[in-house]
RNA sequence: GCUGGUGUGGCUCAGGGGCAGAGCAGCGCACUCGUAAUGCGCAGGUCGUGGGUUCGAUUCCCACCACCAGCUCCA
């Protein structure tokens, strides 16, 4: 007998060599039923995993990240199943669960087409309802190659020669399809209840583009129909929100084919941008920060001096004047380093904390622009902390709160990454350790959670990125605060110490929105389109029913622009149904409807963009209470 | 940059080798109206750009450009 200790603290006793599906129908018939893998002692098993020794067991259903992985993982190999049915001539190479589903990569002679996809769906719906048992069996090395080879599956063979020595070489059957994989799968292939293939896409073999581009077909499944309905209504939300489709329509920005990648500010976009950079200086004076602002065009040596010519150069543009050769500039730091460079420096005028809005360019790869997220200029809320090395803790952690209450205001959820040295980098390894141990320790000591990215530094140093979680859950790298060493010795900064020598500072570079494009495209789908009133272009719109209206509507329209109020009224001659639908899609956040009663009793009639018609009130009270909302950064 | 798809009035989209269509938006006129679309009329397009095939191309072919979905890369 062997003691098998559950999630919940229980410990039951079974014979040896039970399964886990087994222990699960002992439990409950419901339990046994939703089950579709189990975690032994930490390692995620197949149900029919056989329990030999005392263990702990926690059963896995779809609502945790194994159970889904497994559920997900099956419907890949389902997928790849129906694929060599319709195609056998195609090659199989990698098939993982993904957080919101599942993939297989295959090299085909001719790419899928979206109608392929419905036979594929077609073939994967016989497989299911076929209900094959999937099973579990191990090969040695040189008859897993073999077999493989005899398959003709030159990419699984490739896998498998590149697994370690000790590794299990194990394979899954289900009817007559066969797939390397670790594991671990469902029972069978009916489990999968309701699945959908959403997109086909070329992918690299092993995501090097020097490899051969494969096909991968994309798709996710649920245990239940319902759950995938929610799933696809969620990615039509995603949809909607697209800041693409809601800049155009609210007129906030717009990028033409004249300038792919250069976007268009329009006025209500200005009035947003401006928003937040007003709230950014404000906030930036308050920490002890003093603004410059640098040259876009500077000369090529200074991008020699600064390493960018040697780390950078692909993602620059350049320019000639009078036959000498410029650069636009990709980052704002060299100009800093020259502003730093004008005068000598005590120790008792560090840190100096000097920030600018620098208009960036950067030669972005055409397939990767993406409305304002992905851009080839933007405007980075950029600054440059010079220091000691004993204020270097303090400073990342003045950056992060900065961040912290930054984020907090809009109500944004994020993670914190550290990135360590890259390949392609300056510097002693001594300084990067010395450089990502100061960042980990600033973090620890505050008690933050991050992860780490390894070799995901920046050319000159390690760097904390902050990641914002958009409305379909993608994220968004924003803030980031990156530590250096490189800069000041390239450019030979220094200041004297109180000893009267002169000493090298450091510097961290730091954004806290990032790039102030992205943020209002962020912004944008976070909410969206319906802006808080503190950034909503239009705050009030007010909305006269007749023409006999007009003049209490123009007075109502004065009144809100003397407390600083943003405002437009609708003067057309419309009904008030039209007006109101027409402010409704703009997303303004208050109308004002103005008719005889509010003309005759010094009232507003609100309608709220959220709750309709909140009935009538003094036009003082209203006032008071939109310039309330909108100090309080509602 | 790579793979696949798309490109027709400001927007959303239909059409298709032989005079280019609709709805919305715009403009004009009428209606004076209370919480998501009043009616009628008018105007608006070298069918992404450049070549080619053809008696004739917006339609078929080629190249380029842009956009979309991914890959790779990134604020």
């Amino acid at each position: 007998m062997i003691k098998v200790t559950l999630k919940d603290g229980s410990i039951n006793e079974y014979k040896k060599g039970i399964t886990i599906k087994e222990v699960a129908e002992s439990i409950s018939a419901g339990l046994a039923r939703v089950a579709l893998a189990g975690e032994v002692d930490g390692v995620v098993r197949d149900l029919g995993y056989k329990l030999e020794n005392d263990c702990k067991l926690n059963l896995l259903t779809f609502d945790d990240e194994g159970g889904r992985e497994a559920f997900r993982h099956t419907s890949s190999h389902i997928m790849a199943q129906a694929v060599k049915r319709l195609y056998p001539e195609a090659k199989l190479a990698i098939g993982p669960a993904i957080d919101t589903g599942f993939y297989y990569d295959f090299d085909v002679e001719k790419p899928f087409s979206p109608e392929d996809l419905e036979k594929i769906e077609n073939e994967m719906n016989k497989i299911i309802k076929e209900n094959y048992a999937i099973e579990r069996f191990v090969l040695p090395r040189d008859e897993a190659i073999k077999f493989m080879e005899e398959k003709g599956e030159t990419y699984k063979v490739e896998l498998i020669k590149e697994l370690p020595e000790d590794e299990e070489i194990s394979f899954y059957r289900q009817g007559e399809f066969v797939d390397l994989c670790a594991g671990p799968h469902l029972s069978s292939t009916g489990k999968v209840k309701a699945f959908k293939l959403l997109s086909v896409a070329g992918a690299y073999w092993r995501g090097s583009e020097k490899n051969k581009m494969l096909q991968r077909i994309y798709g996710t499944s649920f245990p239940k129909k319902s759950q995938l309905d929610e799933y696809l209504a969620r990615l039509e939300e995603a949809k909607k929100r697209d800041h693409r489709k809601l800049g155009r329509e609210l007129d906030l920005f717009d990028i033409f084919e004249e300038g792919p990648g250069f976007p268009f500010f329009l006025p209500k976009g200005m009035v947003l941008r401006n928003i937040l950079i007003d709230y950014w200086r404000q906030e930036h004076k308050k920490r002890g920060y003093q603004e410059i602002s640098t040259p876009i065009i500077l000369n090529e040596d200074l991008w020699h001096r600064s390493g960018h010519w040697d780390h950078y150069k692909e993602n620059m543009y350049f320019t000639t004047i009078d036959d000498a050769n410029y650069a636009i500039k990709p980052m704002n730091c060299p100009g800093g380093m020259l502003v730093y460079k004008r005068k000598l420096h005590s120790y008792r005028e560090l840190p100096q904390r000097i920030a600018e809005l620098g208009l960036v360019h950067r030669h972005e790869l055409s397939g990767v622009l993406h409305g304002l997220m992905r851009v080839r200029c933007f405007t980075q809320d950029d600054a440059h902390i010079f220091m000691t090395t004993d204020q270097i803790k303090d400073e990342i952690k003045g950056v992060i709160e900065l961040i912290d209450d930054f984020y907090k205001i809009f109500g944004f959820k994020y993670h914190v990454e550290l990135s360590t040295r890259p390949e392609n980098s300056m510097g002693t390894d001594e300084q990067w350790e010395v450089a990502t141990n100061a960042l980990r320790e600033a973090m620890e000591s505050m008690g933050m959670k991050y992860k780490i990215n390894e070799g995901d530094g920046a050319f000159y140093g390690p760097k904390i990125d902050f990641h914002l979680e958009d409305s379909i859950g993608r994220t968004w790298q924003c803030g980031t605060i990156q530590l250096d060493f490189q800069m000041p010795e390239r450019f030979d900064l220094t200041y004297i110490g109180p000893d009267g020598e002169r000493h090298r500072p450091v510097m961290i570079h730091r954004v806290v929105f990032g790039s102030i494009e992205r943020f209002i495209a962020i912004l944008t789908e976070h909410y969206a389109g319906a802006f808080p009133v503190w950034l909503s272009p239009v705050q009030v719109k007010v909305l006269p029913i007749l023409d006999k209206h007009h003049e209490y509507a123009k007075r109502v329209e004065q009144k809100l622009i003397e407390n600083g109020l943003r405002v437009e009224t609708d003067y057309r001659n419309e009904k008030i149904g039209y007006k109101i639908r027409e402010a409704q899609l703009q997303k303004v956040p208050y109308m004002l409807v103005i008719g005889d009663k509010e003309t005759e009793n010094g009232t507003v009639a609100v309608r709220s963009r959220k709750d309709g018609d909140i009935g009538s009130m003094l036009l003082d009270d209203f006032v008071n209470k939109i310039v309330e909302e909108d100090r309080q950064k509602k």
